[in-house]
DNA sequence: TTTTATTTGTCCGTATGTATT
DNA sequence: CAATACATACGGACAAATAAA
């Protein structure tokens, strides 16, 4: 018998068949194919789908097991488990914890590390100071029911907010820090979203597998006259949060 | 010699080496790590850094050669190319043509399909119509200079918008289909942004490498009523594409 | 211009992992 | 649990192109 092309697997791609099966069967199971049955089809019906042995398609089926989104039992056959992404809304009022709090879920930011730099050429101009201008850095990790789902490193201006990683690490939320300091409120001015492969450090914080996706948000928050108090680089997990632009933009 | 464990390289995850390593090299280009001398390292720093053999750096770089991201040469090492990820404002008047106008790019949209259709739930509470009601879809292709930069899917209402496919495929434009049959304005209502790897379609319309990323966005636009007009699936390439949210929404 | 060092490109062979039958 | 085919990864050797001495 002679191979034929099937539903898009390449063997020449760097990508092992399997992984690539596990890729397709998880987008499948997001455009909600299998939701009327809740589980998967057998293991002989996928290996024909796409056009592979038995054994490539269980190997595809452990990694998805893996990752917590189907469960197989035998004779049983592989149900698919509870989609659980998050809708994080981006808006003129965007802050995690509230943002988060909606959904029924226990929000939480932790405290990864902090220190001071000089500002880059990219957060000079996101906070208008010179560039070489010192900045506080602070490192955070969102999650939500422990659960991590985002990890931010935030830039603020020292010659303002000098010691406001002390008040994170004390108030454990952004928001709060800035309270803290004596700003009361403050508006998200721009958001600039990208997504890519997550590096090894990402994937370690946010327990993703390698091929693993982030979501990646450029913000930059002003206070009420304007001035930049805040730029953020935010990588979101992109299996477990989506982005919500509302242009109804008021509170 | 035994080996040890090097910046991030994982043999057990079903993707190939070189592969993993022209993900690390890209993401290190896009933070600007090589920014200074224009250029890589040369291959055996490289394999050093990654602890793996020169070949397999070589394997590696061909990969992102293909993509068009560096080009190597005898002698002179491998130059990164300039960055040409375009910058898609998303705001109450996003539209695709006028968005990357400013770029200094030709941009282009392209009628790939269309068709009559029964409203999904999801396209149903979108447009706020009955789950069922007829709606016309639309399929189109996004271009910008000749390369793909994403893949949409209209739906309009056919009680309002029967036949805006004929005049998509004539005026090459969702809003200059809209002024044809009357409707002079628009305005974007939500739009929802999630990512996660492209499936075999999206990857040939799109031009993408099994791996590749898109950026999914669901977008509602409506008339200046708030009546909903179009409900839209657009995949971004994440390559090529980041999507920029301003929250000062006016014009 | 010639020489030399550096860097990429190509070839060989071998071992291991992946996928099928 | 084989036998087979192919992709991946390694190691070494040498050729070709380039830049600098």
């Amino acid at each position: 018998m002679t191979r034929t092309k099937q539903a898009g697997v390449d063997r020449t791609s760097g990508v092992a068949l399997w992984r690539q099966i596990a890729d397709d069967i998880r987008i499948a199971i997001g455009a909600g194919e299998f939701r009327e049955a809740g589980k998967l089809p057998g293991e002989i019906a996928l290996a024909e789908r796409f056009g592979v042995n038995r054994h490539t398609v269980r190997a595809a089926i452990a990694a998805l097991q893996n990752e917590g989104i189907v469960k197989a039992r035998p004779g049983r056959g592989t149900e698919i488990l509870d989609d659980i992404r998050l809708k994080m809304p981006i808006s003129r009022r965007t802050r995690f914890s509230s943002g988060l709090g909606g959904q029924a879920r226990r929000p939480e930011s932790v405290y990864i590390a902090s220190g001071e730099a000089s500002a880059s050429e990219e957060v000079a101009a996101a906070l208008r100071i010179a560039p070489g201008a010192p900045c506080v850095t602070l490192e955070s990790l969102g999650l939500a029911d422990g659960i991590p789902v985002s990890l931010a490193f935030h830039h603020f201006p020292t010659v303002r907010f000098a010691g406001i990683d002390e008040h994170f690490r004390r108030e454990r939320s952004v928001t709060r820090a800035f309270a803290a300091m004596g700003l009361a409120d403050y508006v998200r001015v721009s958001t600039d979203i990208s997504a890519r492969h997550a590096d090894e450090r990402e994937r370690e914080w946010l327990r993703l597998t390698p091929g693993g996706i982030v979501l990646e948000a450029l913000a930059i928050n002003a206070d009420l006259d304007g001035a930049p108090v805040q730029y953020s680089r935010t990588l979101f997990s992109a299996g477990r949060v989506s982005l919500h632009v509302g242009t109804d933009m008021e509170l």
